[in-house]
DNA sequence: TGAACATATGAACAAGTATTCATATGATAA
DNA sequence: TTATCATATGAATACTTGTTCATATGTTCA
């Protein structure tokens, strides 16, 4: 509780104390940023937003994407497993091909939480 | 127009072509998908929402928000050019203090284009 | 069982990025 | 003009990340 203990990184002066004051008492928890930061991250990569808006329209495997994006099948693999992780999408395997769609239910919830809006489908 | 100009990096067969064919169809174009990225990736850093966040609560000066954060001002003003490069928000300087707020315009622009959506401010 | 194929995954690498440090700029006031 | 202060910025660094390559896993079919 000393001063000691508080290591101010700003070097300098305070101009707004109580703007500084009236902001903290609104600001989102440390972990509701990096949760929400980290969900924008996902959407941050044009291979990723590639691939949620061909789910948007149908069902594929990754064939499918590999050949319609013209990537190496590892590449789409690996974002894939980024997306489902996110719970962004997810698969059924029927025989040796896995189909992936988007997880409806996860995506509603995202909205839900009224960060994201789409407008048709 | 022969087939050696076209390398394709998948290595795998075509499951489903009237799906990629259908898919094709309706897939932004790359520089959309490029743009709409590079926006989402402005957001994917929880110091940057953490200004954002601030700043839709009241305008304030870099000092401010390196207190409000404690945050080095260096590290808080190099956050910012990523923002005003972004467009998101904008400044005015009032002596030696700059003050930043939001881009009420252009985020409003980018809410009219059905990306983002925000419940309450 | 083993060959063939779709997909997954670990390691390596290149490119990008957030922060820090040192310093520059721009404004005020003495 | 010079000192001071708020902010900006370039370089360096540590860290993250997207893709590739090689290979593993899991399934089907002969």
């Amino acid at each position: 509780m000393s001063k000691q203990t508080e290591i101010l990184k700003c070097d300098c002066n305070v101009i707004h104390q109580d703007v500084v004051d009236l902001v903290k008492t609104t600001m989102p928890s440390q972990d509701k940023l990096q949760e929400l930061s980290q969900l924008f991250k996902v959407f941050g990569d044009p291979t990723r937003l590639k691939i949620l808006s061909a789910l948007f329209k149908s069902e594929m495997c990754v064939c499918d994407m590999a050949t319609l994006f013209n990537m190496t099948q590892s590449s789409i693999s690996h974002q894939l497993s980024v997306l489902k992780q996110a719970r962004l999408v997810n698969y059924h395997r029927e025989g040796k091909v896995v189909y992936y769609g988007l997880d409806d239910q996860h995506i509603q919830q995202i909205f839900d939480q009224g960060y994201l809006h789409i407008q048709e489908r």
